[in-house]
DNA sequence: AGCACGCCGACT
DNA sequence: GTCGGCGTGCTC
């Protein structure tokens, strides 16, 4: 018997080690029994010595011969994964697969695509009688050229029945076509700078070499990417290109299928079919598919011969999972490009301090695009209202208002944006000052009009608008705060001959929702778009020339240092949407606090000088990127059972192991959002600027936490490295 | 994480 | 006497 260490979906830091009589190459998807369970795993090593009891090993039942090996440099990928995060690599690597890969049955390989033509035999042959005019129209197109199964299927559609007939006749011949295809040249013509990135990146395609491409919103950083790819593709290497969340997709994709129509394209995020998903996966594994597109679990897709990798939107921190496995796809994606000797590009308006510290290091190469690429697309000019001495009413000022109307009367479009975190609707009693909160989170409970109903929108409680205060009874209860809602129904009211749309998650919560809303805006059909969050990303809307801020200020006052950063990033990339294509636009800000850096960088456009003092100030502070952080989370029924483990475990660690100076433990403390669906969160930061260190660190507490947390079994831990929530 | 094994209260 | 409460500990 041989023996394996398997890779399987359990919670347990060792591999496990199973049996089969011969060796099995590294990779080969198995399935064996766990717990009397069928379950998948993966081949990690063969032929090892089995360090526990040889009559508790079980043999591997099922070995999926056919599958293709999950390669070596996915595996080591996943095994960096796992112990830079923490997380058992069984776990890792599973939720590395996607779906129809973890079930224990046998998979399809994706079979690659296939151009015919008539072979010399079948050149010798006579074409089919004219009467069988659609066979002789198919023939004729197998004469002419090379051409796929779908262009066939499009003349004749039982072309299959007959490639099969006359392939056995040995009338045709098959070719496998390239997954880059054809790519024709572009209609678009990059400025000076455009050309410069390009061709830097272009000039070292065979090493690894990170580059932050910074250029300001609609400056075309597309473009650039478009042109590094074609490059990269027509080498026939593949691209893996993530972006933040899939709701910006359709507009990319349509722009891919335009530029790279011939490209094998894969796209891969959590809402494709399992199926598709499971496919795409294998096609991008098989080099079937040479263009692969997605969110941050693409970073795990196997690839070929990745020749480049981009990060859109680089700053965004959807690239940080959140849950399970705490990966940041971006720094996994520059440890991937450097395990493939490739380029990196990570491009965004407003970098992430991380990145634009690296560039400081000199470890990353700033590419700078300052002008924006429609020539006569000017910055939008930002204008800041200060609320402190204008009377607003219902939220907005009458500035603000003047500005709506005026705009519509010229038939222009207008957007007003929400920060949801200000501005959420609570509802207070107006006597005692009761506010609802959800009882399972330390959240305000949101006023959803239409609907009748208060929500936490941190779980999934819910209930109907209450009559009276709980507490004194009295039944005069206010909405304090404007929802997109309340926001929507006032400027109704204000511009009454207006089509006013609200883009928030419940008007957009089908697919076929945001289609319908996009259609209308690009028809002219939309005066006003009334939204949040989700109308900053990446849409471009030509005609939209006056975007309004309202209050936006609440994050300056929240604890997470990275508070600052994100608002402004937010406010840059929303300002951004005004005035892309040849009309300028009009950016009018809402705030108390004009003075403050985040909104004078905004109005001075200089992302740059922000990022200097915000640097300034994080290095001050000892703070990432100058340190590196983990977190370790408790959660339990109370504070005080979430806090206690973490206690104790700092209490045992104290006592009884070496600990490094150069790491600084604080807490245990709450989380920031300290309830969390009926639990109570604590942490533990652990900071140092050593790494090694740090990881050290969380090892022990690691051990540590698995050996006490049997003795405190309410209370549930994680380890979060690099965390992004405070 | 599950899921079995194990030692004390209310039931036919 | 036993059915089952969920505390403790293991899983190849």
């Amino acid at each position: 018997m041989i023996f394996h260490q398997l890779a399987l979906n359990v919670p347990l830091f060792p591999l496990l080690t199973y049996a089969h009589p011969t060796i099995l190459a590294a990779g080969t998807r198995v399935a064996v029994r766990f717990r009397k369970r069928l379950m998948t795993a993966i081949v990690w090593e063969s032929n090892i010595q089995p360090d526990i009891d040889i009559k508790k090993i079980l043999p591997i039942e099922v070995v999926f011969e056919d599958d293709w090996l999950l390669p070596s440099d996915w595996r080591e990928l996943l095994t960096f994964t796992a112990r830079y995060y923490h997380y058992p690599l069984g776990q890792a690597v599973s939720s590395a697969l996607p779906k129809g890969m973890r079930e224990p049955k046998t998979i399809a390989l994706p079979v690659a695509d296939k151009v015919y033509k008539l072979s010399k035999l079948g050149r010798k042959q006579n074409a089919p009688a004219a009467r069988f005019h659609k066979q002789l129209a198919l023939w004729h197109r197998l004469q002419t050229s090379a051409v796929s199964l779908t262009q066939l299927k499009a003349e004749h559609n039982q072309a299959e029945r007959y490639l099969h007939k006359w392939q056995q006749l040995g009338w045709i011949e098959a070719d496998s076509v390239s997954s880059c295809g054809i790519i024709p040249a572009s209609q678009y013509q990059l400025n000076s700078q455009q050309q410069q990135a390009s061709h830097t990146v272009q000039a070292g395609l065979d090493r690894f070499a990170p580059y932050l491409l910074y250029g300001v919103t609609g400056s075309g950083k597309t473009e650039v990417y478009f042109d590094i790819m074609a490059k990269v593709l027509q080498q026939g290497k593949q691209v893996l290109f993530l972006l933040p969340e899939i709701n910006l997709t359709p507009q990319l994709l349509q722009r891919v299928h335009q530029r790279f129509p011939h490209t094998a394209t894969a796209l891969l995020h959590s809402q494709t079919a399992s199926g598709e998903r499971t496919r795409n996966y294998l096609r991008a594994a098989l080099g079937q598919a040479a263009l692969i597109i997605g969110t941050r679990l693409a970073i795990f897709t196997p690839l070929q011969n990745l020749g480049l990798i981009i990060i859109d939107e680089e700053h965004d921190h959807s690239f940080k999972q959140q849950t399970d496995l705490r990966y940041h796809a971006r720094d996994l994606a520059v440890w991937r490009a450097k395990q493939h000797a490739c380029p990196i590009v990570l491009g965004s308006a407003t970098p992430s301090l991380e990145s634009w510290y690296q560039v400081k290091q000199h470890q990353y190469q700033l590419l700078q695009l300052t002008q924006r690429a429609h020539a006569n697309a000017q910055l939008p000019k930002i204008h800041l209202l200060d609320t402190r001495r204008l009377p607003l009413d219902q939220g907005i000022s009458e500035v603000i208002k003047q500005k709506l109307q005026k705009n519509f009367q010229q038939g222009g479009l207008s957007m007003v944006y929400l920060n949801r975190r200000g501005f959420a609707p609570a509802l207070f009693c107006s006597a005692c000052g009761h506010a609802f909160g959800c009882p399972n989170c330390s959240a305000k409970m949101v006023l959803h009009q239409y609907s009748k109903q208060l929500r936490c929108h941190h779980c999934d409680f819910h209930q109907p608008i209450p009559h009276s205060c709980p507490e004194c009874g009295n039944q005069d209860l206010t909405a304090v705060g404007q929802g997109t809602q309340r926001i929507e129904e006032n400027l109704q009211k204000l511009l009454p001959e207006a089509k006013i749309i609200r883009v928030d998650r419940d008007s957009t919560s089908r697919k076929q929702d945001w289609d319908n809303i996009y259609n209308q805006i690009n028809n002219h059909d939309v005066d006003v778009l009334v939204g949040t969050q989700m109308l900053a990303k990446g849409h471009d809307f030509p005609h939209l020339n006056l975007v309004v801020v309202l209050n936006a200020d609440n994050s300056l006052y929240s604890a997470d240092f990275r508070a600052p950063e994100r608002l402004f990033a937010e406010l840059m990339q929303v300002s951004g949407r005004a005035g892309r294509a040849n009309s300028s636009g009009e950016v009018w800000v809402q705030t108390q606090q004009p003075e403050h850096k985040v909104y004078q960088a905004l109005v001075a456009h200089d992302y740059i000088a922000f990022a200097s003092a915000e640097l300034a100030e994080r290095e001050e502070m000892n703070m990432p990127p100058y340190t590196h952080m983990a977190a370790i989370r408790a959660d339990a029924k109370t504070m005080n059972a979430a806090q206690e483990l973490l206690r104790q475990v700092l209490k045992g660690i104290r006592q009884h192991e070496q600990l490094s100076a150069k790491v600084h433990i604080f807490g245990p403390v709450p989380m920031l959002m300290a309830r969390l669906a009926g639990y109570e969160r604590a942490q533990v930061f652990l900071e140092s600027n050593q790494r090694k260190e740090l990881h050290q660190t969380i090892t022990l507490w690691d051990n540590w936490l698995t050996f006490l947390s049997k003795y405190y079994n309410r209370t549930r831990w994680l380890i979060d490295v690099d965390p992004m929530e405070m």
